[in-house]
DNA sequence: TTTAAAACATACCGATTGGTATATTTTTGA
DNA sequence: TCAAAAATATACCAATCGGTATGTTTTAAA
C-alpha cells in the first residue's frame, strides 16, 4: 500500500464516525482536518473534493458492516443457523454500532434521498445488496429443504431489513436496545413460524 | 391571529418540506428567505435563531402528520377498524408523504440524535406520543373484548412503528411503495393473527 | 546517496454562513 | 385619522465554508 493509499485510508477511517454522527452537510472540511490532524492540502491531495470523501467514507462504513455480518454468518452451516447468526449479530453488536452513530445505511439514506443525488445510487445499491445477501440465505434454505419452498425469499429479506432499521431507529432515539430486541425477536418468530419447515 | 403569528406560520409552512428534504444542516437561511420571499430581518424578527425555526418546523410537520392520522382514525368505531384505518392511512398517503421528503420523524431522528442535542428531546417525545396513541387503540380493543387481553399493547405499537418507518425508508430509497406495502401487510397479518380475538 | 516525484503544509481565494444594528414600512388601537 | 408600536427591509458584520496555487518536506527508486 503506497503512502497515498495509506493516508486515504487513514482519512476515511478517522472521518467515518464523524460523517455518521453529524451527517455529510453537518461535517465540514475543518472537522475533517481536526479529526485527522492533517491539513486541507493533504485532504485535497488525496480526494478531488468533499463529495469524493463522502462517497469513499460511505463505501467504507457500509463495507465494514457487511464484512462483520459476513464474519458472523460464515461459521454457520445450515441456512437456519445463518439467519439466526445474522439476527444475533445485531443483538450482540448494537452498542458498538450506536457508538459510531448508528447504521450508516439508515443515516445516509435519510440525508441522501432528496439532498445528495450523487450519493443516492450508491446507498440504493447497498440496500439492494443487503437484501440480496439475506435472500440468498433463504434460497439456500429452500434448496436444502430446511425452508418451505413456497415462500418469497426477497419479501422476507426486506421484511427483516425493515424491522432491523426500524428497531435501530427507535432504540437509538430511546438510548436503549429494547425496541431493537423486540424487532429481532419478531424476526426470529417469523423465521420459526413461516420459514422453517 | 396577529400579523407576526401569521408570518411565523407562513415561514414554518414554506420551510417545512425544505428542512424535511435537505435536512437542518443542509438548509441555510438563504434557502429560507428564497422559499418565503422574506428577508433575514423578517425571519429573525419572528424567530430568535435558526434553532428556533428548526424546532417550530419539526413540531408543525409532526403535528400535521399526527392530525391527519387522527382524522383517518376518528371515523372508526371499533379498535380493530381504527388500527386498519391507521395502516390504510399510509397505504393511501405514501406518495404525498414522499413528495414532502418522507416521514419528518424518521428524517429528524437520524440527523438529530448525535448532532442536534437541542432537538433530540423533541423528536424522542414525538416517537413516544406516537407509540402511546397506537397503544391506546390496542388498550381500547382489549377493554372492548375485541382483542386478547394477554397481549402487550406497547410492544405491538412499537412493532408497527418500526415496520412503518422501515417500510418508508426502503420504499423512499427505491422510489416505489412495494416494501412499504409489504410492511403494512405484515402489520395487518399481526393484527389478525395475534391481536384480534 | 542522490534526485525526481509524490505527498503534505502554508497561505490564500471568493462565496456563503448565521446573525445584527438600523432604517423604513406597515399594523393596530385610540 | 393619527401616532405609537410592531413588523419588515436594508446593509452590514466576523467567521466559516469548500477549494486552490504554491511552497516545503518526505518518500522511494536508481
Amino acid at each position: 500500500m503506497s503512502k497515498a493509499e495509506q493516508t486515504r485510508q487513514f482519512i476515511i477511517e478517522k472521518t467515518a464516525s464523524l460523517f455518521n454522527k453529524n451527517g455529510y452537510a453537518g461535517t465540514s472540511l475543518s472537522d475533517i482536518t481536526a479529526a485527522t490532524g492533517l491539513t486541507k492540502g493533504s485532504i485535497y491531495g488525496n480526494f478531488k473534493n468533499k463529495e469524493e470523501v463522502v462517497i469513499a467514507v460511505f463505501k467504507h462504513s457500509s463495507g465494514e458492516l457487511a464484512k462483520k455480518v459476513d464474519a458472523a454468518i460464515s461459521d454457520e452451516t445450515s441456512a437456519y443457523k445463518q439467519l439466526i447468526a445474522f439476527i444475533d449479530f445485531y443483538r450482540n453488536n448494537w452498542s458498538s454500532i450506536f457508538e459510531k452513530g448508528g447504521c450508516p445505511l439508515l443515516n445516509s439514506a435519510t440525508e441522501v434521498d432528496d439532498a445528495l443525488p450523487y450519493m443516492k445510487n450508491t446507498v440504493q445499491h447497498s440496500f439492494v445488496s443487503w437484501a440480496k445477501k439475506v435472500a440468498k440465505i433463504i434460497e439456500l434454505g429452500i434448496e436444502n429443504n430446511e425452508f418451505y419452498k413456497e415462500i418469497n425469499p426477497n419479501d422476507y429479506a426486506n421484511t427483516f431489513i425493515m424491522l432491523i432499521e426500524g428497531g435501530i431507529l427507535l432504540s437509538k432515539m430511546a438510548n436503549k436496545p429494547d425496541n431493537l430486541y423486540l424487532a429481532l425477536d419478531r424476526i426470529v418468530k417469523i423465521i420459526n413460524e413461516e420459514i422453517v419447515q
